[in-house]
DNA sequence: GTCAGCATACTGGTCTGACCAAGATCAGAC
DNA sequence: GTCTGATCTTGGTCAGACCAGTATGCTGAC
């Protein structure tokens, strides 16, 4: 048979996997698909239960299939979720990469800034806002603000509607909570922050609402770069209550 | 035990994948560090082997380790290529997700050509010459003028001396890399894009020389958006020998 | 004829114990 | 001191078994 030599020289596991591989890219097995069965499986390609299960397994952390006690075992839509396991790990083990994660985030806010800019709705805008107004009503609260300073910025990301940006940037900005918080402790000792928070936001969110994507992306980047710089300053115990040029 | 009590309420299966995810994620298990045998592992956990071996295996297609043969299981240093195994799979069911992914290409790069400007090296921009060099001499080769293509993007990426977006960079690349390939297919058919690819990476080249991250940004965004355009055309058999605006 | 209720077949979830092949290791021969 | 081979250990795999629930279909009551 075709895909027994296909898939001939190949050891147990490798087999199954590349199996529904197959199946999978092919197009045969689509979303919502139930397969056959691990026993079934198992006979059909000479392989014993265990070892399908490790194809199975395999595939589920792959978020392609999802395994379902005493149902079966079906085809999910492929859910992005997946990468942020992976980022989790690999992120996890070179702490001194936060710098080079967060220009990876804005990478990703940049972007997708410029494409809220053509693709946002009311309803984004309107996200956007009660963002916006969070900021203001929590900028006393290290906790609080914090979140609200996450949730405009995911609202921008949000706001692109494009999938792709919208994981990247879930999982690293899931990297990124603990920084985050820090930097926003920050804010309580050093009042020219909270002005910055605010004005920087607005400016940002302004843009947004004008459809201009060259000032949002610019105005958002420079947003970083001020909260960057803000950082250094308080690493070198530099900071002040004067505000950081602009 | 404390490790006991955490994963006491899991099944098998999420009990060992928890287990080791603890260690990975709080850095006691480091790229390098072979673990224990699954065996050892199983009656650790107080589960069957087969439980241990799903478990590895799962890590194993997430990046995070590497079963050798008659040797044991070590931790590695995650690999993007378990990303590419993802979106193969997930752009498979759903075609209309390579300009999705496109977008985030766009942001790393642009993000990566502006750090490049910062960060580049002698040696950056001697292997960003070569690439230059090379897109001229296979402009007239549809496969060898895709990968002179792809290594131009690729060393400015390399030349951002940042790692996560050379991570990321690597995985949606490769998913990119049949349509990118599809699209320099055009090129024989239409001699206007032989100028266009060599000037816009030209221009690209001299702004990240001149270090003028503004410029660069903005020369390479116009680059992807007339890429774009043309491809655009393509689809509604629009194009003609005209170059595309600019 | 219809429908509730239960038995059975089937599903995933797991375990046990075993065998194989080959790298790693160390004792013993030279 | 070096080399060789037996042994230990490792991953790779298998077969068969049990459990706990789900799905289904059959049976019997209405």
């Amino acid at each position: 048979m075709e895909l027994k030599r296909a898939s001939e020289g190949e050891k147990g596991f490798e087999k199954v996997f590349a199996f529904l591989r197959e199946r999978l890219l092919a197009g045969s097995l689509k979303p919502g698909d139930r397969l056959i069965s691990e026993r079934e499986l198992a006979t059909l390609l000479g392989v014993s239960r265990p070892i399908v299960r490790e194809a199975l397994r395999a595939l589920t952390v792959l978020g392609i299939v999802e395994i379902r006690d005493r149902i079966g075992t079906v085809v999910t839509r492929p859910d992005v979720s997946v990468l942020n396991d992976f980022f989790t790990f690999a992120l996890a083990q070179q702490a001194d990469m936060l710098d080079d994660v967060m220009q990876a985030r804005v990478a990703i806010e940049c972007q997708a800034i410029r494409l809220a800019c053509e693709r946002a709705n009311i309803a984004d805008f309107e996200r956007l806002q009660r963002a916006l107004a969070r900021i203001g009503e929590t900028i006393d609260e290290a906790d609080a603000g914090g979140m609200a300073d996450f949730d405009f910025h995911r609202s921008i990301v949000v706001a692109s509607h494009s999938e792709t940006l919208t994981v990247l940037h879930g999982s690293l900005a899931g990297l990124l909570t603990h920084s985050h918080r820090s930097r926003r402790e920050l804010v309580q000792a050093f009042p020219s922050m909270k002005t910055y928070l605010i004005d920087d936001h607005r400016r940002i969110f302004e843009a947004v609402i004008a459809r201009d994507p060259e000032r949002a992306d610019a105005t958002l980047r420079k947003h970083f770069a001020i909260g960057d710089e803000y950082r250094r300053r308080a690493v070198v115990g530099d900071i002040d209550k004067t505000s950081a040029s602009r």
